[in-house]
DNA sequence: TGGGTTAGCGCG
DNA sequence: AAAGCGCGCTAACCCA
């Protein structure tokens, strides 16, 4: 049962009686949108469903204005259920109106379950697990796109239904958040909602002629690689056909893994897989079996261009060349075709600016924001650029204020390591963070380096071994194996020329737990509490799930073990950021700064030039908040030293 | 032809 | 045989 809404004094009638409602403790009402589009710049309002505990209207928004909602969807007493409320939040903003005291039902069920592997969370897959009742998506998608006024009987029926779903949705999930412990953590995911959909709706602007410039040598960089492949091949009689076309001649397409494991294999390189870490573990058996060189020349004779035969030379991470060059040649279209075409490729017609979508749980498992078309968290670094000889250029560069405005930096540095040592509560990891240098200390302790200083371990060859203890400290953070950090380590110290087994891979993990022993037992206790209780949880409760019904198989216990180990770490950076983007939300003008990008432990933030100082400063101020809030067993200490203080960054540009 | 999966690589 | 955590994107590949 629902009613069709479509005269202004009905539509105001109904509105006031729930506006007359809002004086009774927790009123709910569920809230969605039918639109042509699903970007909020385009789209044309068609429908509003409002659903309350007990009726469910459909206003047909072709015949009446949507300033009359703004009381009641402003009205901070009446909850809003919504199921996936980012977007419709974006919708109504742009209609003037800013939605307050959300409950997104999307983001609970995404809270509740939390599992490593994928789940459905549309409103249909949600609608069937909790009420069993199957829903014709359909339906749904005939609105996108929609040109006439006309709704049919159907259409209204189901966006009525959408909406009276919601409620006892809503009390599910409150049951069982209320049972996990989960009420910190969902206030909190709540309260992000308003940023994130604003953060999505502001966008970033991309300077288009600087980024269209960068095609050029992109496509030169890997013309010129893939050629000298090509022509490798051929010299060394590995081609069966060679192909002519008006762009050249190929003998293989250099793209397909499977094409290229084929031509290797033919110049007696015989290796099963091309990814850098197993390429380097290859290299290494092929060290100590001492098999002879394949690849026996240089690419000065087969490359014209000095620069880019230098860069190739000069790219590192693997030995052979042939693996060389086609790591370059990856690595150069990669760029290319993820950042260059593809960010142009979403500027948005009417803003100007790209509008990445932000899934404030997109790592359902551990809590962190995930980014999407494009993918804004994996933009490259300049130093990648240098390596492939295209340091003039850079893809971070582009990405600027735009006028009148400024972009701040933000990071909690280093931050894993403080909350490992934090939740262990850990006081001699402490120590040694805080007021110390862990990794100095590590490198001489764990590594038996004894040479370094706090005054050289900048220097070469310090330095190598500093990286090497920061490397093996991550890694054990990351559940790491003896195995694992002893090929990692294999490859940073071979300059040094130490090689490392598996064995003392082991022994330098126990190493390092028998010198930090309250963190060894915190990180033990997560692995053993993943695989007996099928769940950790963060400093403030967030909770990681796992199937415990597949650990009959070892290797997947083994990996719910190291994922144990990790998940509260990674899961309190990821409530701390969140902590710190509300605080900001709510502290700063809003018509001044707003996040724009949010990188797992980096806030940016875009502010009117003459609002930047002010915009650092709370920035500061929330993110060190954010960091008591969540380890407040450190909060003595943050703002005192390096790895609790924040330090804005302002720039015109992302350049980091 | 079209959807789903795999391999490889970008970021924290 | 499987062995560091968390993501998303592109091109190739596989299958219907």
């Amino acid at each position: 049962m629902y009613t069709y809404v479509t005269k202004k004094m009905q539509a105001l009638a109904i509105l006031n009686a729930i506006e007359d409602s809002s004086w009774m403790d927790a009123y709910r009402i569920s809230v969605d949108t039918e639109t042509t589009s699903l970007n909020p710049y385009e789209a044309r309002l068609l429908l509003i469903s409002i659903s309350t505990p007990s009726d469910n209207y459909v206003f047909d928004m072709t015949k009446l204005s949507v300033a009359m909602f703004k009381q009641v969807l402003e009205n901070p007493h009446i909850i809003k259920l919504g199921h996936n409320l980012t977007y419709d939040y974006k919708i109504f903003y742009h209609h003037g109106i800013a939605l307050q005291n959300m409950h997104d039902t999307m983001i609970t069920d995404r809270l509740i379950h939390a599992v490593g592997y994928k789940m459905g969370f549309s409103l249909a897959d949600v609608t069937k697990r909790r009420l069993g009742i199957t829903r014709d998506k359909s339906i749904r998608d005939g609105f996108i796109n929609k040109t006439n006024s006309f709704f049919s009987e159907e259409e209204l029926l189901y966006a009525a239904e959408d909406t009276s779903y919601l409620h006892p949705i809503y009390e599910q999930q409150m049951t069982e958040m209320k049972k996990l412990g989960l009420m910190r953590v969902y206030q909190l995911e709540m309260s992000i909602i308003a940023p994130t959909a604003m953060m999505e709706y502001t966008g970033v602007y991309v300077n288009k002629d600087l980024l269209s410039q960068m095609k050029h040598p992109f496509e030169e960089h890997i013309r010129i690689a893939n050629k000298a492949l090509q022509d490798l091949f051929i010299a060394h009689g590995a081609a069966d056909t060679i192909v002519f076309s008006k762009d050249g001649y190929y003998c293989v397409n250099t793209n397909s893994t499977q094409q290229i494991k084929d031509m290797l294999a033919r110049v007696g390189v015989n290796i099963p897989t091309l990814n850098v870490k197993d390429v380097q573990r290859w290299e290494l058996e092929q060290k100590k079996s001492k098999k002879k060189k394949t690849d026996d020349f240089s690419y000065f004779d087969i490359i014209d261009d000095e620069e880019i035969a230098n860069a190739i030379d000069q790219y590192p991470g693997v030995e052979n060349k042939y693996l060389r060059a086609l790591g370059f040649l990856k690595g150069a279209r990669i760029l290319l075709n993820t950042f260059i075409y593809g960010i142009l490729d979403r500027i948005d017609n009417t803003t100007g600016r790209v509008h990445p979508s932000f899934n404030s749980l997109g790592a359902m498992a551990t809590g962190r924001y995930s980014s999407t078309r494009p993918n804004f968290q994996n933009i490259p670094t300049d130093k990648k650029l240098q390596l492939l000889g295209l340091g003039a250029y850079s893809i971070r560069n582009c990405i600027e204020a735009s006028q009148g405005k400024r972009i701040i930096i933000a990071d909690f540095a280093s931050i894993e390591l403080v909350i490992l040592a934090a939740l262990s509560n850990d006081q001699h990891l402490l120590e040694e963070i805080l007021r110390g240098d862990v990794h100095t200390f590590v490198v001489r302790e764990v590594l038996n380096y004894k040479d370094i200083t706090p005054q050289n371990k900048k220097k070469e060859p310090h330095k190598f071994w500093r990286d090497a203890a920061k490397t093996l400290s991550y890694g054990i953070a990351y559940g790491t194996t003896g195995r694992n950090i002893s090929e990692t380590l294999n490859v940073m110290l071979a300059s040094q020329g130490y090689k490392i087994t598996p064995q003392d891979g082991d022994a330098l993990i126990a190493k390092w737990y028998s010198l930090f022993p309250t963190t060894a037992n915190y990180l033990n206790a997560n692995a053993r509490k993943a695989v007996l209780d099928g769940y950790v949880t963060d400093a403030w409760g967030r909770r990681r799930n796992w199937d415990r019904s597949t650990f009959i198989d070892k290797w997947k216990r083994f990996a719910a073990e190291r994922e144990g180990k990790n998940a509260g770490i990674q899961g309190s950076s990821a409530t701390m950021t969140k902590r710190a983007i509300q605080l900001f939300w709510e502290r700063a003008d809003k018509t001044k700064a707003r996040m724009i990008i949010c990188v797992h432990d980096e806030i940016v933030v875009e502010a009117d030039e003459e609002y930047t100082e002010q915009a650092c400063a709370l920035l500061k101020e929330a993110m060190e908040q954010a960091i008591k809030e969540v380890l407040p067993n450190v909060a003595h200490d943050v703002g005192k030293y390096e790895g609790t203080s924040v330090d804005p960054k302002v720039s015109v540009r992302y350049d980091k």
